[in-house]
DNA sequence: ACAAAAGTGTTTAGTATACACCCATGC
DNA sequence: GCATGGGTGTATACTAAACACTTTTGT
């Protein structure tokens, strides 16, 4: 807070939003969540990519201005949230998309400070339909072009906050996977988060020596090759092996 | 930023500041840098304790703000500084705190987000005389008390916060220790950070194969038992090995 | 001589890595 | 029958942990 060391200088008029990086994992890449953005710039209709968010309300929470944006989004409560860092710079937002904010919201703007959030998603959970005006689409990380605002910072940052928290909480991935999932689902999940090439043998080894994730006796279904088996993530044993 | 989905609530006026939480080490615990602050509410007089911070400027990014704070408390330029979290919740004000602030900027305050910074000092270093009304101190992590936001809570976080940094870049506790330190010194560190007992060989063992972690041919001085010899963070010979 | 901390090796357990072949299934 | 991925074991290197006594120095 103030230490009242300068209070002639002038203080900032200041909009705080909250942005989500939404990530998904199709057993192939990881997604992330963006929505399309429409506006016009010096006479010349534009259309680009963001990242959901908001300007927060007053008497908002952070962490439940997020949840909001999520909720809106995709219809779902209960979402695994993360705040992983602030952006403030003068420069993140450029001319464009100054004009773009006012012409959305009918505000004056003088400088927006974002909290960016990370939430992992089941890519296959069904989103709710946006309102009017909005398209949602999971973009594969590689299809990624130039987004609005920083965002392409935030999705960088996000994949890397993502690694130190699936570190520090093992069970934090289980999150992008569907509830049966087999152990290239699992492997290739590792490779990408990692960014490196697993051994097949050494990972599932690794793996099913851990008792929290549990081999079913279920196989997958219509593949054109020998089917693989089913494992789960059991959260009750994991809870218990960590205390 | 604005998905423009409900304009017609009511948006927030917000103010936005920094606290930094500024961590030193003494050879035996860690302590932290904390300002005295006197105010009034209901008629009382109160003194308590409160981390550094200030409301940013307009047109200063967040980053810029940390520096200025750090640079107004300790004279110094070039601190390390690490964003950690930022705090938005709106019950981490009271109403005394409120008071106090009011006072003390002359600003209605409607809601205040703060950006939290960690940044490690060596305890050695001289603080620069603080404006009149000022008090530093540095106070160790067991005789902090009820500080006034929620800044108690900021502290707690923050030592998680050093002990991730310093798991991904075991340069990082360097910043605390003066440029020569014993083997005690070094490992009482670890001890503080990590929360438990290390033992000696073996820890002596591990420092003494990392080769940026230099033997002096000197010795600690006018100690009464067997003088320790010192040891040196080669910063270059680290940067080396990392690539 | 005694108090107080410095300094020093070995053994054992666990974890990480490297590596190649047969199996089941659908087409 | 062939293409595709599924599934399995062993040997080696490295890292982590447990553990106790002698040395140096100041008082």
């Amino acid at each position: 807070m103030s230490t009242s060391f300068r209070q002639d200088l002038q203080l900032a008029v200041n909009h705080i939003s909250v942005d989500c990086v939404v990530l998904g994992f199709d057993g192939e890449q990881l997604r992330v969540l963006l929505l399309k953005r429409v506006g016009e710039s010096g006479g010349q209709e534009f259309g680009d990519m963001k990242l959901p968010g908001d300007l927060i309300y007053t008497d908002e929470n952070l962490d439940d201005a997020a949840k909001r944006v999520l909720h809106e989004l995709t219809g779902m409560s209960n979402i695994n949230l993360l705040q992983f860092k602030a952006y403030g710079s003068k420069d993140r937002i450029t001319k464009k998309d100054m004009e773009w904010l006012e012409q959305t919201t009918h505000q004056h703007m003088e400088r927006i400070v974002t909290i960016a959030y990370l939430s992992l998603l089941r890519i296959s959970r069904p989103l709710a339909t946006p309102p009017a005006g909005n398209e949602v689409h999971w973009v594969g990380l590689d299809e990624i072009g130039t987004l609005a605002f920083d965002h392409n910072i935030l999705i960088r940052d996000a994949i890397e906050a993502v690694r130190h928290r699936a570190d520090i909480d093992p069970s934090y991935l289980f999150n992008l996977l569907p509830q049966k999932f087999t152990m290239l689902q699992l492997r290739t999940l590792y490779e990408r988060i990692y960014g490196k090439a697993q051994d097949v043998r050494n990972f599932h080894k690794k793996v099913t020596q851990l008792d929290y994730i549990v081999a079913l006796d279920e196989r997958e279904q219509g593949v054109a090759h020998r089917a693989a088996r089913l494992y789960r993530f059991d959260r009750k044993i994991f809870r218990r092996a960590r205390r």
